[in-house]
DNA sequence: AGATATTGTTATATGCAACAACAATCGCTA
DNA sequence: TAGCGATTGTTGTTGCATATAACAATATCT
């Protein structure tokens, strides 16, 4: 059965990704809101002015994938760029993205908690260390 | 910097499934082969004349998607489906597709053993039994 | 000052998953 | 056993996330 693939890590994170994402997502709907959307919510919020590309390392997205992201939080009115040279843009929350932004963080908490929930005692707190591991790099 | 996402074992399920995905996505394209492709291959191996929409219930892949998943494999030789009664259809590997899963699976292994090498001693043998709370249904 | 790197952008391609609809067939039950 | 409901394989379509290549404008380093 799924003795097959039920023995690797590396699958059964794929599934636990896949769905725990597909209950964000829905969650997040209600708010109007995509995954991608509510985690530049969360980080221009609290970084004042960050650049779109340094938006984008930090999120593991790439500048020509933040485009069409950034496009439609601004058309929507949640956030606001303003030249900072030439070149590069700051990203600014407008008060209708700050509201939206404690919405979607409260409606993330609580799923975050509910997440962790379902996991047996145990294991629990060695959940976040083991995936950090899995890909956040030495560096930054 | 990333205080504001990394406390979350969501997100961090999502960025370490990403990164490992990206990772084994590109040692099986060696053998041409994507992740779901490999994964097939697994169960049919071990699961003589499944039928098309078990597999898709066991890897959570809507039966719509499977039909050009397999047509794919078949296309290439790897697997063979027969007609069971006139309305299901048995799937079996060929000898290219057996031969093709053998080395997938050492491909996998070998990742999966390199992934879990990854996180650190105290959490290892913690992270699958977690993992696993997040999306194997009690049912099944 | 000039070579090099970075930024925002366009356009495009791929992989994966979701949904709705449909004809054919199976299986239960009345 | 006749028929109704569920299941199977299939088509077509949609959306989302991600990847790459290319480009003009600008900043930065030497």
């Amino acid at each position: 059965m799924k003795d097959m693939l039920a023995r690797f890590p590396g699958y059964s994170l794929r599934r636990a990704a896949n769905a725990s994402g597909a209950e964000l997502s829905c969650r997040l709907a209600e708010l109007g809101l995509r995954q991608a959307e509510a985690s530049v919510l969360l980080v221009v919020g609290t970084n004042r002015d960050i650049t779109a590309s340094a938006l984008g390392r930090q999120l593991d997205i790439q500048r020509a994938n933040m485009v069409p992201l950034l496009k439609l939080l601004e058309a929507g009115g949640l956030i606001q760029r303003r030249a900072i040279d030439g070149k590069s843009q700051g990203l600014t929350l407008t008060s209708k993205g700050s509201k939206l932004r404690d919405q979607a963080l409260a409606v993330i908490e609580r799923f975050e908690d509910e997440l962790l929930a379902r996991v047996p005692a145990e294991h629990r707190k060695h959940l976040l260390p083991a995936l950090d591991a899995l890909w956040q790099d030495e560096s930054d």
